[in-house]
RNA sequence: GUGGCUGUAGCUCAGCUGGCAGAGCACCUGUCUGUGGAACAGGAUGUCGCGGGUUCGAGCCCCGUCAGCCACCCCA
């Protein structure tokens, strides 16, 4: 027992045990898998940056209320990144001239934010970001959300379980304009178009009036988000949307003229990705076009396409449609057991042959009876036990055990990686 | 940052209007010293999150604090 006061992690941190390090792992895989297919290539950036960076475009509320930030020793205020965009915006404009475009670069790593932890929310957490920097196209928008349905695919989130809204700010704002909802509304309005989804009709309907719009533009307002064929207005949407057809990821994807996103800096397509089956109400991923964001930090004006998926809130989702691989098993397969003290040395060779022939061997570390030794391999995972006793030496033997199916064989030194690789693979 | 719920054995939790801290699972030992997942018998385990207060007496009541969860806010 721990008498000692064990000192708790700084909240909502994230410790990552063996099994929850193999699903960040697999994650990674996953990311990788669905980027690199469209050739993207992975880069990464500072975890720490100077606060100003995040002060141009990332919204006042996650600069002031929901970063890490702290004085260097040097007096220089700097704050554990909330986000990559702005990082990317950076690098790229340092060496705009010499990349090659469109660039396609993917990153999965780690990021801070302080708030309230919750369900889907820590204050330390990976996320997936990719981009596309050159074009503006509705086909480069498209490239996008169809790696973002690949990656789905890939761990298994079919069409029936999870799916891509779509929806384009400009359109949106085409459609505010003729209800004659001003410049400076918008922001609000967008928020409001946000919250609809988490509110009662009748309450967002009140807020709405509360907030300064007529009831005309709110009776407007609602036309606009129950019309599913808005997007046909817009010659972005429509391109768009035969773009993804050809990519043969339509079946992903569905227009939603409520999905407006909170960032300030998207201008164009706006994407979020939501499980069907309603267990976590938060999204996916989320991203979108922002063709400013680059002049903003200094550089030429450079259009970009992107999105970001946080590690939490996938992985609930992997879980509760129990999508998720075992990850308890032990990275060994086979565990060589310890007989008696006398052929400690010679069990030791076997294991060191065995792993010769590329078999990964874990070893059990003191002689117990084989009982017990059969439990803790079955308890690690590990498929097959070796025994190597009196009786087999005798003959020249070893025995292979299957704990799956509890059968063993009885092998020659020689013929047993040959008969672990048939037992794992009838498995 | 705001409001609410929770914190008891390794895990899940029970514990009445304050009166000797419990169950199930898991674990250990044995039946079974060359064969695990079963059964049976036995066994160990707690600063009752932490600090203070009220009381003859606090797991229970009060205050503070930390952590987790939920709804806001915001977003991955």
């Amino acid at each position: 027992m721990a008498k000692n006061i064990i000192i708790s992690a700084v909240k909502g941190t994230r410790e990552f045990y063996p099994e929850a390090m193999a699903l960040r792992n697999y994650l990674h895989q996953k990311v990788r898998q669905a980027s690199e297919a469209f050739g993207y290539q992975e880069w990464d950036a500072p975890y720490i940056e100077s606060l100003e960076l995040y002060a141009a475009k990332s919204g006042e509320e996650l600069v002031k209320k929901q970063s890490f930030t702290f004085e260097d020793r040097g007096g220089s205020q700097v704050t554990l990144r909330p986000e990559l965009t702005p990082s990317l915006a950076r690098m790229v404009a340092k060496k705009q001239r010499q990349l090659a475009y469109p660039v396609r670069w993917w990153s999965f790593g780690p990021f801070w934010r302080y708030e309230r932890p919750q369900k889907g929310r820590s204050r330390e957490f990976f996320q997936w970001n990719i981009d596309m920097l050159g074009p503006d196209s509705p086909e480069a928008d498209a490239e996008l959300i169809a790696v973002a349905a690949k990656f789905m695919r890939g761990v298994g989130l079919a069409p029936n379980l999870a799916r891509i809204y779509v929806n384009n700010r400009r359109l949106m704002d085409a459609k505010f304009d003729e209800l004659f909802i001003s410049e400076d509304m918008r922001l609000a309005v967008s928020n409001l178009v946000d919250r609809r989804s988490k509110m009662k009709a009748e309450a967002w309907a009140k807020y709405a009036l509360e907030m300064g719009l007529s009831q005309t533009q709110l009776d407007g307002l609602i036309v606009i988000l129950e019309n599913k064929e808005l997007w046909k207005e817009s010659e972005d949407l429509v391109r768009l949307f035969t773009a993804l057809e050809a990519l043969g990821v339509s079946d992903y994807v569905e227009f939603d003229p409520n999905i407006v996103r909170g960032l300030l800096y998207y201008t164009g397509t706006v994407f979020e990705a939501f499980d069907l089956s309603g267990g976590v109400r938060r999204a996916i991923l989320g991203g979108g076009r922002y063709n400013n964001l680059l002049a903003d930090v200094g550089g030429d004006p450079l259009s970009a396409v992107g999105f970001a998926m946080g590690d939490v809130v996938v992985g609930i989702v992997l879980d509760e449609n129990d999508l998720l691989p075992n990850f308890s098993d032990s990275p060994a397969p086979v565990m060589m057991t310890l007989f008696d003290d006398n052929l400690q040395i010679e069990s030791l060779k076997l294991a060191a042959e065995v792993r010769e022939a590329g078999i990964n061997v874990t070893m059990y570390p003191k002689v117990k009876n084989l009982g017990k030794q059969f439990k803790f391999a079955d308890k690690i995972g590990a498929k097959i036990a070796l025994v190597l006793g009196p009786d087999e030496v005798e003959n020249a033997q070893v025995a292979i055990k299957s704990l799956t199916s509890g059968t063993q064989v009885l092998v020659t030194r020689a013929q047993v990686p040959e008969e672990i690789q048939k037992m794992l693979a009838s498995d």
